[in-house]
DNA sequence: TGCCAGGCCGGGT
DNA sequence: ACCCGGCATGGC
């Protein structure tokens, strides 16, 4: 069977089993983006609580971001993790946001996606996955988001490419798959959804939808 | 209780 | 071009 073939059974078996993720938890764009750099290497539930802090403090949006002191930014994340890191990122972020694009996701996202993407990666503290998190999930542009979770499902299921690198997985998607913005967004969420709750290290999965591949 | 979580960077080889 | 240590809290 080719690969092409493959993804989709994937994609349509994971669809049966979990229905539409709806993807990504967020009340707007930019929480999205905030989100998407307060989750790396970072369980969600983590990230919940400091997405809570900032928007109790209403400094969730791109002006507050851009102004507060940097300390006070990382006492907000701490449940995050990496706090100091990625308050550093974030304002990181802000700078190159107010720089280029007047402090305006509308206007980031008014660019092309692959002049845009690689802007995104200039910035320090935003690399691949982070990168097509924002452009996919917030800016609901064709970009595949790949992560730690859709390596090992690919590797247990013997369709890691040998070069496993970000790109060459990102590419294995988007070769063999439609250019559909709803169905990167959808397949990725699945595959999360799959990691977290069935595909998990150092164990086989009995229950997992996939199984029936092997 | 230890292991893991929706990565990324910088320095060393 | 890889490999590795550092970054840190909270859930299961």
């Amino acid at each position: 069977m080719s690969i092409s073939k493959d993804l989709k059974v994937i994609y349509e078996l994971l669809y049966k089993a979990f229905g539409p993720r709806n993807w990504w938890p967020a009340d707007s764009p930019f929480e999205v983006a905030i989100g998407a750099i307060l989750t790396q290497n970072t369980n969600w539930k983590n990230v919940e609580k400091a997405i809570a802090n900032l928007k109790k403090a209403n400094i969730l949006s791109p002006e507050e971001l851009h102004k507060i002191d940097i300390k006070n930014l990382a006492e907000h994340i701490k449940p995050a993790g990496y706090f100091n890191i990625k308050a550093k990122r974030i304002k990181n972020f802000m700078n190159w946001l107010f720089e280029n694009y007047d402090g305006s996701l509308d206007q980031m996202f008014s660019e092309g996606l692959s002049s845009l993407r690689e802007n995104l990666l200039s910035v320090n503290g935003i690399g691949a996955e982070t990168a097509d998190s924002i452009l996919l999930y917030a800016g609901e542009m064709p970009t595949f988001v790949i992560d730690s979770y859709t390596c090992r499902i690919l590797s247990r299921h013997e369709m890691l490419p040998d070069e496993g690198s970000y790109d060459d997985v990102k590419s294995l998607f988007e070769d063999n798959l439609p250019e559909d913005t709803q169905l990167y967004n959808d397949f990725h969420a699945q595959l999360v959804h799959l990691g977290n709750q069935f595909c998990k290290p150092k164990r086989k999965c009995e229950e997992c939808p996939l199984n029936v591949l092997l």
